[in-house]
DNA sequence: TATATTCTGAGACTCATTCTCAATAAGAAA
DNA sequence: TTTCTTATTGAGAATGAGTCTCAGAATATA
């Protein structure tokens, strides 16, 4: 079980309720640290003896992302991802375009250089994508 | 009028033919360094006398996209943008999340870390996204 | 407990993109 | 050229992720 209290946390700085299916999609995606897409989501819950519906998975995973508990990731497939942020750093990835595995990086450097460059335009940054798409060991043929 | 040898060369590779529709969605690519999703092409060609069904706008820009003579941009809002590559160096954007406006950057220092990166993991790049979600100076509230 | 309000699920809906297939056009051969 | 083969096209149906609707269920407040 995740621990429930920023869920809790979460749904009352929102003016929500709190209930079964909010609590399992949240458990849910803290049981893993995968990258996976809604349908995965809700067809783990489903797996349990308890019934959720799509559209709230939907939304539930809104708001989640909204309290930055959830990132949602976007890798150009057509279906969105999502990773819980429990005890997580900033880091970007390096999906595999051949297996769709995905790691993670970090780069100082980068992320300063990013900064510099939205200063020099005299822009704001809100936020990034940053996305390497690779060849892995596995998939590459010898 | 855009270039035709390069559309040309690049059906001959792929063992295409050469059509009115497939010259009309590459002229109207070229016609401006915008980046326009599919739609805006579509009806950008229906504009002119040209009859182009937009089965036919999505088809001929997989090709060119294909032929790296088309960049194929996802911006996150669920439509691609599409922007011709001729005389155009490598680049990556900035992206206004309140009016959309999308700027270009370049960076030796952040490409080279990406290389760094993925050669430390053992990996091959193949391609990269790095989108900078900023607000941009007109959107700025005072 | 009664009442008001939010949540939920099922399925309808949206919208970009892809697919289907009969009619048309391109290009090779004659 | 004309004929013949094969690719291309357009109209609209299909797809699929995600959103919306609304009546019934659950929760909170009086």
């Amino acid at each position: 079980m995740a621990s429930t209290d920023p869920l809790k946390r979460a749904l009352k700085k929102e003016g929500l309720r709190y209930t079964q299916q909010r609590q399992s999609v949240w458990d849910e995606l803290c049981a893993t640290d995968d990258h996976r897409d809604a349908e995965e989501i809700y067809l783990a819950i489903r797996q349990s003896e308890l019934h959720v519906s799509r559209a709230t998975v939907y939304r539930t995973i809104d708001v989640l992302v909204k309290n930055k508990m959830v990132r949602k990731l976007d890798l150009g497939d057509g279906r969105a991802r999502y990773e819980h942020k429990m005890n997580a750093t900033h880091h970007d990835h390096l999906i595999c375009i051949q297996c769709g595995k995905i790691e993670e990086f970090v780069d100082e450097v980068i992320e300063s250089r990013q900064d510099e460059i939205v200063k020099n335009f005299g822009y704001k940054l809100v936020r990034h994508i940053h996305q390497l798409f690779i060849i892995c060991d596995e998939c590459k043929t010898p």
